[in-house]
DNA sequence: TGATACAGTATCGACTCGAAACTAATATCT
DNA sequence: AGATATTAGTTTCGAGTCGATACTGTATCA
C-alpha cells in the first residue's frame, strides 16, 4: 500500500488552495471574486472553439447557470465582450475586452506560480507534466467530463506543411500560436505510441 | 521561454477543480460544501499539533473567522467534536468525531483520485510529488506561509532508535504512525542534503 | 411540421467568505 | 504585581457563489 498518490493529492489541493487565494488577492482591487479572475486566465488562453460559456463552465467545473451569471457580472465590468456565432446563434462567444487585457497584464495572477516553480529544471516540471497530465486523462475518461489540452498531443491534429496546420475534427486551418492555446475538443491521442515518457 | 511551468499550474488548478466538483458530490447527500469535506479530511490526517481551527484555517487558506463557521456547521452536525487545550485554554482541539470517520469511509472522496492515478508508476508518482513540494516551499517561503509536510523532511524530526522517534521542536515523543501524519510546524530540512533527486 | 435536443438566461435560497469588532486567555514589560 | 500587547477563537454583517429549476430561443430530425 504505497502513500505517495495520496501526498500528490494533498499536494495539488494544497497548491489549488494557495492559487485561488492568489486569484482571490488579484482580484481584490476590482472587486473580482477568485472565480472571475481564473475565467480570464482561461480565456485569455482558450482558441477559437473553446471561448463558449458551455466550455469555460466545463472547465472551471461549474453549472452553465454560475457561468452565466459571472459572465453577467464580468461583461458589466467591461473586462469581456460577448458576440454571437454566425452559424449557431444559440452560441454566445467571448473574448477579452481590452480592459480585460489590461486587468490580466497589470496584476500577473500567475507570477507567484512563476516565481515558486523557477528553482526547478524543466525537465523535472515536464514530468510532473506527463504525470499529471495522464491522471487528468484517466479522471476524465472516468467521469467522461472534457480533456482540454493543447493540439500537440490531440488526436485531431494534422500538420500540412512546416508551418501550417488543421484541425481534422473541425476541418479549419489553424495558425502556429492557435494550436498551443486550450482546446475542449482536445482528445488523448491513441494508446499505440505514448509521446512522453519518463526515466523510470 | 519555456512554457511549462505555465501547463503545470493547468493541470493543478483542473485537477484541484475536479477534485473539488468530487468533494461537492461526495458531500452532497449531507448537504456538506466541498470545503467541509475537505475539513473533514484534513482533520483526518492532522498530528496532534495540527488539529486547530487556526492549522485548518492556514491550510485551507480560509481566514479564522470563516473558518470557525465552518466548524460550528461540522459540529452541529456530529461530523466532529471539540475540546479544550489543557495547557493553553484558548486553543480549540478538534477530532473527528465516529460519525464523521464513517461518514468519510462511506463517501470515500479521494477514490476518484486514486482510481485515476492508477495506473502511473510508482517512480513517476515520487518524481511529481518532490516537483510539486519543491514547488509549495518555495510557494510558501514567498508568502510567508506555513509549509504543511509529514516528519519525514522535518528539521525537526529526530529518530532515538529503530522505532522511537521524537519532535526536536515541542519534545514530545511519536509514535511510528503519527509521524506520518500532516503537520503545521514542519520546516524543510537545511539544503545541505537534498533527499529527492530525480534523475534528469 | 411537430417533437426533441441544445445553448444560454433568470430566479431563488442556502451557504461562503473576508472584514471588522469582540471575548477571553496568555505573554511581555516595566 | 499590574498594565499592555498578543494570540485563539467567535460573532456579525453584507456582497456574492453556486446548484436547482424553470424558462427562452435556436437547431435538428423524423
Amino acid at each position: 500500500m504505497d502513500k505517495s498518490p495520496q501526498v500528490l493529492l494533498e499536494l495539488v489541493e494544497r497548491l489549488g488552495n494557495l492559487m485561488r487565494a492568489e486569484f482571490r488577492r488579484a482580484g481584490a482591487d476590482e472587486q473580482l471574486q477568485p472565480v472571475h479572475v481564473h475565467a480570464l486566465v482561461y480565456l485569455a488562453r482558450a482558441n477559437r472553439y473553446s471561448n463558449t460559456p458551455q466550455a469555460m463552465a466545463e472547465y472551471l467545473g461549474l453549472t452553465k447557470g454560475t457561468m452565466s451569471q459571472s459572465l453577467l457580472l464580468l461583461d458589466r465590468r467591461g473586462l469581456i465582450e460577448r458576440y454571437q456565432d454566425d452559424l449557431d446563434r444559440r452560441v454566445v462567444r467571448l473574448r477579452l475586452s481590452s480592459a480585460g487585457d489590461q486587468f490580466l497584464n497589470e496584476v500577473q495572477p500567475q507570477l507567484a506560480w512563476q516565481q515558486a516553480t523557477r528553482n526547478i529544471s524543466p525537465n523535472r516540471i515536464r514530468n510532473a507534466v506527463s504525470a499529471l497530465r495522464e491522471t487528468l486523462t484517466t479522471f476524465q475518461a472516468d467521469n467522461e467530463g472534457q480533456p482540454f489540452g493543447a493540439c500537440h498531443g490531440c488526436r485531431h491534429f494534422e500538420r500540412l506543411s512546416a508551418r501550417a496546420y488543421r484541425c481534422g475534427l473541425m476541418g479549419d486551418r489553424l495558425s502556429g500560436p492557435e494550436t498551443r492555446r486550450i482546446c475542449w475538443l482536445y482528445e488523448e491521442k491513441g494508446s499505440g505510441a505514448e509521446e512522453e515518457e519518463d526515466e523510470d
